[in-house]
DNA sequence: ATTTAGTATGTTGGCACAACCAACTAAATC
DNA sequence: GATTTAGTTGGTTGTGCCAACATACTAAAT
């Protein structure tokens, strides 16, 4: 049903308190009367809010501030020793785990390979899980929760993985699994939406209340950000932005969703690696071909951004025009929404240099002015880690929701 | 800034109020008990709030039901003559208004084709205004506001209408103008925003939180609902899908956005003008051609839905062609937003019935499978007076979102 | 060095008002 | 009459608000 949240003083409580502990979170240091002022909460009622932030331990009082006549200003700031995250990204071809503080700065991380086969990637995880958790005894850090981004459907209240195309997985009841071995609070979400909900909290759209999260790698997949809120689509399938037609060029392979002129097609990992390799096969020259043979390795985006840090042309050229492609794709996207930012990420990322300048020229080109005019579009500030910072941030955003349920294990 | 929106006994007053309010609007006639057992409020709650209401005049006791054991349940429903409303269509090409009752009900309405010029279309339509006003007072009804639904962009909190590129209008102060000559309270919203609120209100929205409507006639605007709210864009230009770019066909007439192949010139009504012209050119047997002597008129939307209904295969074909065409538009906007429901409205749904079933056909094929298999192609249950229907609507919300703040004029 | 004024910070106790709860009355059926 | 359901009443708890207050500093004169 539709009309389901009543209010009432305890709902009052924790959204005051919710609302003091973000804010605290986003303009750290700050004082009590600072935060009175800003909210326009009576100050006796923040002093209140405060007092009991101070007792959960989520906060700490940090020197003073004595600019100015008048009592000097008692700091506020987060502890981010209140206690550590562990966070798991489940990728397509590879499994990382990190160990981080309240404030999402890593303590210490992980990354391995995984296995096609699902039980072994499972197992493998909980070996790094586990890492992780003696890490945090290491350090003698109390534990908050687990969040773990994969990619595909999530069924967010029961903390299942209802279907990743990409690995083959239905109906994975994570957080079963995880709490289970850990027993520890786990919160799961699909990376794209991690990833976004990691630039609200701890990166570049802290102060945004509407953005997009483009995720690039393999495919490319959305996080919505929108009224301040993410946004899952009725079904939590929101988001497969990958699949809208663009008129860019004349190669037609088709996508694996069964059309032709699917963007991710003309704008993924993939897609640039044929570039360079069509690119080659006319003999250009480039140096490519010799690091390919120095690494013993096949074409891939690290290879082709270490030759465009060489200054190979082929492979700026290759980046670039994937790079306007990527922007005509993310016109169309643009002019729906009317987004404030968009915040590039995933694997792809990597060649941000060599892509970001063709994308805002392509959207520049195709969106409507007015719209096209006001959105800007940047680079995640953690890259091709941003689901991995994700999981960690979908569970301080549930501390932050309901401080007063916060539990240290 | 971002954290606004602090809470205290006040907001959770006028939260419950309005939530009982909504529920008895959607589920009357409806008991105390019901509400209480629904909401999980407590009966004493239930009680006051409604108490409340009554005294407010929002809602009517009316009757019993005695059905089984046990004291019988004093019925509860809005009382749709607490005030009318008057709600105002800013057309491209005509200015319609109309006045209702509380629940959406027109009591009388006029329409009227708009001159190009400002002015007189501005004075038309305060004329128009002035006879919806004389009407509500032979019908001794108080006044609740008055909305205002037009094409382009909208400052809501100062409603004024920033932009309207069809109209060549810009920064009209559409409020102040129409507040100082009916002493009404002023609402100004885009054309397909009110559209998507007045199928939430009055239509066939009202259990759902996640869906667009689609408001097809010169070109192709989107009202998004989302999360159970309008969504607007950062800058209230959310909503422009006419411009995504579409495969369908080879005709290739630029739109005027400067692209190429944007979805709207394969899908709007002038393409199916368009469509019909270039069949008729290769002499098909058609009965259009006498219609259009008959009328003494040029070819229009209203003039081919004739044909249609008399069984003109030129007529239907072009309908469902340019219904392909909608439904693969429509795929790309389905695949990034996953809504429960598109709602197909505007002028051109007056074709509905020949085009849905190719609209509905287009979007199965398009759409990646698990998302295209959930959403539902519904017509809008207002049709081409969805954005009238609208203006109405969005008085209605405001005083069930602020049911204390009710004014009657 | 001392005093006095001024200013901003943060705390206290009383208040109004919200929803909640338990016990009650009201009005029907069995 | 017993039972069941609807709705009301009086009292409780827990909010945030407010005005007065204590606190702790700076500024500037003595």
């Amino acid at each position: 049903m539709e009309f389901k949240s009543t209010a009432d003083q305890a709902f009052v409580r924790e959204l005051n308190l919710s609302l003091v502990l973000r804010r605290i979170h986003n303009e750290a240091p700050v004082s009590r009367a600072q935060l009175a002022a800003e909210t326009g909460l009576n100050k006796s009622t923040v002093s209140s809010l405060v007092e009991e932030l101070l007792a959960l331990g989520l906060i700490h009082e940090t020197g003073q501030n004595s600019a100015g006549a008048g009592r000097p200003a008692t700091l506020l700031e987060i502890n981010p020793r209140v206690g550590g995250i562990v966070g798991v990204e489940l990728g397509v071809d590879f499994v990382a785990v990190a160990l981080t503080d309240f404030l999402g700065r890593i303590l210490w991380r992980k990354k391995t390979s995984a296995d096609p086969e699902f039980e072994k990637t499972l197992t493998e995880t909980f070996d790094l899980v586990q890492a992780a958790l003696d890490a945090s005894r290491g350090l003698d850090l109390p534990l908050l929760g687990l969040g773990l981004a994969t990619p595909g459907t999530v069924d967010l209240t029961e903390g299942v993985l209802v279907f990743a195309p990409n690995l083959h997985w239905h109906n994975v009841p994570l957080r079963k699994l995880f709490a289970e071995r850990t027993h520890l609070r786990v919160f799961v979400e699909n990376d794209s939406n991690s990833a976004a909900v990691a630039e609200h909290l701890f990166g570049i759209a802290r102060q945004s209340t509407d953005y997009i999260f483009v995720f690039a790698g393999v495919g490319i997949g959305g996080g919505f950000f929108l009224n301040g809120a993410l946004y899952r689509g009725k079904n939590g399938y929101a988001g497969e932005i990958g699949h809208s037609p663009i008129m860019a060029e004349p190669i037609q392979a088709p996508c694996h969703c069964g059309n032709r002129g699917c963007w991710e097609t003309y704008a993924n990992q993939n897609s640039i690696i044929q570039r360079v390799q069509s690119r080659l096969e006319v003999k250009r020259s480039s140096i490519i071909p010799s690091l390919m043979a120095e690494h013993g390795a096949p074409l891939s985006i690290p290879l082709i951004k270490q030759a465009a840090d060489a200054g190979d042309a082929e492979a700026i050229d290759s980046f670039s025009e994937a790079g306007l492609a990527m922007g005509q794709g993310l016109s169309t996207l643009i002019n729906f929404l009317n987004p404030e930012k968009i915040i590039f990420g995933g694997p792809l990322s990597l060649a941000a240099p060599y892509m970001l300048p063709a994308v805002i020229e392509a959207v520049n080109r195709h969106c409507l002015p007015e719209i096209g005019q006001k959105v800007s579009v940047e680079l995640s500030q953690f890259g091709p880690d941003a689901s991995l910072i994700g999981a960690v941030a979908i569970v301080v955003d549930d501390v932050m929701s309901h401080p007063t349920q916060i539990e240290r294990r």
